[in-house]
DNA sequence: GATAATCCGGTTTTT
DNA sequence: CCGGATTATC
């Protein structure tokens, strides 16, 4: 598979002077522009100006763009090279060049089409140093990042009590994705964060980056910002606007200002931006995205064309009625209404709303009507249940299990993000770029090597005040006395080993090299040692990590891959019931959909609900909108009298969703017909079975041994089994007064205080 | 420096 | 209630 982001190739360069035919040959064969209909097709041939496509969920939005780059190739109006094509994700983008490459062939490979991310690097390498980069700079991850910010914080006294890391680290990203460069943020925008100081932090924070020779996500665009709005270098920009005759972004909806300003000013030039995207799916103003950009479309790009792409190919008129009466409830939209395309003679099936008493009998429930589905022809893998929260797939895992359906939970950790491949990244990078300082700082002391604060601390100090980087100061440091003899040459050492490494770069092919770092570092070492439970995995994960090094031709090259990449692809064609969230399942369908947890607090989400604005939550409806669309034949909406939250029973409210949705294309259907209308009914559905609760059923918490307190009078006995809340069921060994040695199943040997352990 | 006890918070996620 | 992060203790 091609790799999209190996954009660094020595693809054409662009050629302004290259003759460039304007009008098609006459009988120029485009049969794939047969199929649109009327409105998709004016949105491929309106290829002059600006232009935004407002596309409906299931208008075929994907197949209007494709069309439109293989028109504009075709017709000869731009070179491949010409034309700039943005999306948000890598797969987005490796699906669009697909079906750009089976219209136009390998032409589809000069495009400069990729995500904002990759595109940014792409430029930011090649002019790097006026932003005072080096053109091998890294790309840091959210962990790197965090760690850099703290260092910064200690060091400038900064209370990372009273402010969060995490919190500034987030404040900075959103300055960043609106295009703030330090010095542009305003005083009242950083208000009292960092006890005032927060802008002077973000400035350090960037001074710091430049120093590692390092950028984050949003400086992969904010740098670019810089060069292009910098009068010294308008050269640059310049170049690039002549460049991209043709600029095209698929979910405009979803970006923020900095992507904004950036696709503004590349397009200045020819301004023949296509933005495509739908108000109503907008679902990330939680990371940046700007609405706006899509509202203000026609006043930021005067004399732009909007389409409206209304038809709907993919779900029954009766659940296009729901999405659409749903949606109506919100302020401020483009305005928009799905109508069905044309292959639905008749409404479809009603979407059904299902009260139920708790989460287990919803999970029971959905499941009775997968198999339902399933015996009626519809396969597992067109099966879907969408959840607003990541928790909420337990349940439905649990009960699919029991009955041996066959499931996925879709978007659960991704591989580059566990713990030990970022461990075995760290070593690579330090290996690939010395100066590489967090990547050292994580593993300098993994697999412990008793390097501990004191001979880091000591490693900072020198390496700040000679201003060089941690490995130099390291070398530097073990030929004084400073350290103690011990961490002196263990710290020895594993300098050797790196230069030892560094040395096989270009002898050894990089997989074995892989390999060999990982074992003489005694990395994968400290895993097999390790008795816990999930340790086998873990080895597992980094095999798998040293095979992925074969499609990549060098381990830099890898490296720059997984910066941007950071994705799991999930191989597995068995047919399965697949579990997501209901921003994992945007841009999907399935015939058949589950919209479990329809509940005030849990959707809309009780944070929503606490801002209280319209804003929060009419993003929720947005996402409710989002689920809605996916399905294309079947829409079950449920949700629970009572949950268990935090291990807690609260009973709950219907979502004030399930109110909005028009009455004719929805059945509801609960114990005893109690869903009249408003919420009072809500309320008396829920006392009426509460009045049921006290012999409805016994919680299995009887098998649950429950906490300390229930210790036996004359204490514990060698051999007497018991349970600890973090270590799981053990044997105990020995009894010393009141600590007990136990020997745990799963979590080895350990010396616990009885109050901690309960018998099993 | 490593391990145990305590504290705290608890959506959504890509690049 | 659980898990991660921080603190306390040996």
């Amino acid at each position: 598979m091609p790799d999209p982001f190996d954009l660094d190739d020595d693809g054409p360069q662009p050629s302004p002077s290259a003759p460039v035919q304007i009008a098609p040959p006459p009988a120029m064969a485009m049969p794939w522009l047969d199929g649109l209909n009327a409105d998709q097709r004016r949105a491929v041939e309106a290829t002059e100006g600006p232009v935004l496509v407002l596309s409906g969920a299931g208008t075929g939005k994907t197949r209007v763009l494709t069309t439109r780059l293989a028109f504009i190739l075709v017709t000869g109006k731009a070179r491949p090279w010409n034309v700039l094509a943005v999306t948000f994700t890598n797969k987005a983008a490796r699906e669009m060049r697909e079906r750009i490459a089976t219209l136009v062939g390998p032409a589809a490979e000069q495009l400069w089409l990729g995500t904002f991310h990759a595109l940014g690097v792409r430029m930011l390498r090649r002019h790097a140093a006026l932003v005072g980069l080096e053109s091998n700079f890294t790309i840091l991850d959210t962990d790197d990042q965090l760690r850099l910010l703290k260092q910064l914080m200690d060091a400038e006294r900064i209370d990372g009590k009273k402010w969060p890391a995490q919190v500034l680290l987030s404040t900075i990203q959103r300055w960043k994705d609106r295009g703030l460069a330090p010095q542009r943020v305003s005083a009242g925008d950083a208000g009292d964060l960092a006890g005032g100081r927060a802008i002077a932090l973000y400035e350090l924070y960037q001074e710091r980056l430049k120093a590692l020779n390092a950028c984050d996500f949003g400086d992969l665009l904010l740098h670019c910002l810089t060069i292009f709005q910098d009068p010294a270098h308008a050269g640059i920009l310049a170049d690039y606007q002549q460049q991209f005759r043709y600029i095209l972004v698929d979910e405009y909806q979803d970006t923020n200002v900095a992507q904004y300003l950036w696709l503004r000013l590349l397009a200045q030039k020819h301004k023949n931006l296509c933005c495509v995207g739908d108000d109503d799916q907008s679902i990330y103003s939680w990371r940046g995205a700007e609405v706006g950009n899509i509202l203000k479309f026609e006043q930021d790009f005067p004399g732009a064309q909007v389409i409206r792409l209304e038809a709907n190919y993919r779900s029954t008129p009766a659940i296009l009625a729901t999405a659409s009466g749903l949606i109506r409830h919100n302020q401020g939209r483009l305005g928009k209404t799905l109508r069905p395309g044309h292959q639905h003679a008749e409404a479809g099936e009603r979407v059904l709303v299902r009260g139920l008493w708790d989460g287990e009998e919803e999970a029971r429930w959905v499941v009775e009507e997968i198999e339902a589905q399933q015996r009626a022809g519809t396969r597992l893998g067109q099966i879907a249940i969408l959840v607003r929260a990541g928790f909420q797939t337990r349940e439905f895992e649990e009960r699919l299990i029991t009955t041996g359906v066959a499931y996925k939970v879709v978007g659960g950790l991704r591989f580059y993000e566990r713990q030990e491949i970022r461990d075995a990244l760290a070593y690579f990078r330090v290996v690939v770029q010395r100066a590489d300082d967090l990547a050292f700082e994580r593993i300098v002391n993994l697999p412990k090597r008793g390097l501990g604060d004191a001979s880091l601390q000591a490693m900072h100090v020198l390496a700040r005040r000679q201003g060089v980087c941690l490995t130099e100061a390291a070398a530097q440091l073990v030929q004084t006395d400073e350290l103690k003899p011990k961490a002196r040459s263990v710290l020895a050492a594993l300098l050797g080993d790196f230069d030892r490494w560094r040395s096989m770069l270009d002898g050894l092919p990089h997989p074995e090299l892989a390999g060999t770092i990982l074992d003489e570092s005694g990395y994968t070492g400290m895993w097999q040692q390790e008795r816990s439970p999930d340790a086998q995995g873990r080895l597992e994960n980094l095999k798998e990590l040293v095979a992925a090094l074969e499609e990549y031709d060098s381990l830099p090259g890898f490296l720059e891959h997984v910066s941007l990449v950071m994705e799991n692809d999930e191989r597995s064609d068995a047919e399965r019931v697949s579990i997501m969230t209901l921003h994992g399942a945007k841009g999907l369908e399935f015939d058949v959909v589950f919209l479990p947890g329809w509940e005030e607090g849990v959707f809309p989400h009780q944070r929503a609900l606490a801002e209280g604005g319209v804003k929060a939550l009419e993003e929720e409806r947005r996402l409710a909108y989002v689920g809605l669309t996916r399905a294309r034949r079947r829409v079950f909406i449920s949700h629970a009298a009572n949950r268990r939250i935090y291990n807690q029973w609260q009973n709950s409210l219907p979502s004030r969703f399930i109110e909005e949705l028009p009455a004719d294309s929805v059945d509801r259907l609960a114990e005893q017909g109690l869903f009249g209308g408003a919420a009072e009914s809500a309320t008396a559905w829920a006392a009426s079975w509460n009045s049921v609760t006290p012999v409805r059923r016994q919680r299995q918490d009887v098998t649950t041994p429950s906490v300390a307190g229930d210790a036996p009078d004359d204490g514990y006995r060698p051999g007497d089994r018991v349970f600890h809340q973090k270590f799981g069921y053990g044997r105990v060994l020995g009894v010393d007064g009141n600590k007990l040695e136990i020997a745990f199943d799963k979590a080895g040997q350990k010396k616990v205080i009885d109050s901690f352990v309960a018998p099993a």
